[in-house]
DNA sequence: CGAGGGATTGAGATTCATCAATCTATGTGG
DNA sequence: CCACATAGATTGATGAATCTCAATCCCTCG
């Protein structure tokens, strides 16, 4: 990526977290790594960087100097058509990667942008080979984030593909609660912060976002669920996640370690 | 997988291919592995197996004992929903993998059928994690191959989510022309063996049957293309892509080597 | 206090699904 | 080799879900 394109990337110059102090290690790429090989291992993130909410992080057709991983904040994984319609492919949260890509020549195949202020951190494309290389812990991790990310993929397929309106919003707005719970280990809340508009989640699902809108209506008449001021509120999560065909388990890392 | 659920599983006794031999080593695992390693890695393939048209090969919530290449035929991978609605994810073809799961205790979270008369090669996955342990290259390789199923499937959403009926069904017949293309080497041909029925178009574009058989008509109308007899006839490839937004160049497996 | 972006609502058009019937190709048993 | 059975393909008629266009409202921010 040439460096003018990377402008909205801000390097956080003091104040770096260490990857020994990583409150949300345990999602993320150095779970499962030695901690007397995590000094080692950080070497490899060369920086953190914070974005502010709607600036791009890469984009399709360009390639990145960079992969990330989400420290803080949310992330949405878009592509595009010519007629300017968006698909947002994933919202990548706390811990998830961003824009890895085996080959190092190939252009990414889809763009990203910070939904909220983000927090990242920067590992080097170039290096990559050699962390992977030389530590089977994080090829291993790899390897799990792939596969997670590519259920989640397949489920949001089955969704699209096969579901009505109401059942994709049900089961977007339940699989986001879900992974937002885990992150934060706060299984009793009922509401959480949702910096998505309207918009977005038409994006998500495949709807328009007047069509959203009035799903959102039939949801909060239905007494399931609701949001208001970036908040989504779930008032009853069984019958959200029956409604969207929503298996809570799903958003688990089945990590082997 | 319980081995009652295998039945569908032929092993083949006789004439199982080498691996030193293979026709679409390319395109598949081991490409990249070192000549003189093959017979090494090939006892980790520990069986070849055939399977007759629409039987299941696993299903969803079953583990599997094994993880597959497909050497010959076509394959389904899809996930269905209580309603008995059904998403194929994705068609695999030869050189593609079937099952990989990195961790053994998962059940899988697809199911996958033959679509035409298919030869697999079996990986029995308790020995996968010692494999890619051993030899780099496998692992490498397998990353690149998650990395393109991962790009296919996103594709995907991209298609379901935004486009048309008609732009979707283009793009599906554009990408497996181009696929099977690119796996047989017949840059020149113009018409490929298509054993998926108008149902199967469906459940992988996500519309009815009744649409498109209509959708086929409109595109047959428009001289674009044509599906008779399992075979499917592209009169205007250009057309087609550009109609489907498919890009020919997608279907490249981005390898290292 | 004004401006602008998102949210909300209405009306009408379009696309696609559903239901139902017929047709065609393929394979099977007698 | 024919009669029948069956699955897939085709067409028509109708209705529901969703989109598009347009107007208004509301909230936030400068």
């Amino acid at each position: 990526m040439s460096s003018d394109s990377h402008i909205h990337l801000i390097p956080i110059e003091h104040k770096q977290t260490a990857c020994t102090d990583c409150s949300i290690r345990r999602l993320a790429l150095f779970h499962g790594v030695d901690e007397k090989d995590l000094d080692w291992t950080q070497q490899y993130r060369s920086n953190q960087f914070t974005i502010a909410p709607r600036k791009e992080i890469y984009r399709e057709t360009q390639s990145s100097d960079y992969m990330f991983t989400v420290y803080h904040g949310w992330v949405a994984v878009y592509k595009t058509l010519d007629s300017g319609k968006r698909q947002i492919i994933r919202i990548a949260l706390p811990g998830d990667m961003l824009g890895f890509q085996p080959d190092l020549q190939a252009v990414m195949t889809h763009s990203a942008m910070a939904l909220s202020e983000t927090v990242l951190c920067g590992f080097p494309s170039k290096a990559m080979p050699e962390l992977l290389r030389k530590n089977l812990s994080v090829a291993r991790r790899l390897t799990e984030l792939n596969a997670r990310d590519m259920n989640i993929c397949q489920s949001r397929l089955l969704t699209i593909g096969q579901q009505s309106a109401i059942e994709r919003v049900a089961f977007f707005c339940s699989e986001l609660f879900h992974r937002i719970k885990m992150i934060y280990n706060h299984q009793q809340d009922t509401a959480i912060h949702f910096p998505l508009s309207q918009e977005d989640i038409g994006d998500a699902t495949g709807l328009t976002k007047i069509h959203v809108n009035r799903t959102l209506k039939t949801l909060r008449e239905m007494g399931l669920m609701e949001i208001s001021s970036k908040t989504l509120s779930i008032h009853d999560v069984n019958s959200l996640c029956e409604l969207g065909n929503f298996n809570p388990d799903s958003v688990k890392i089945h990590s082997l370690y």
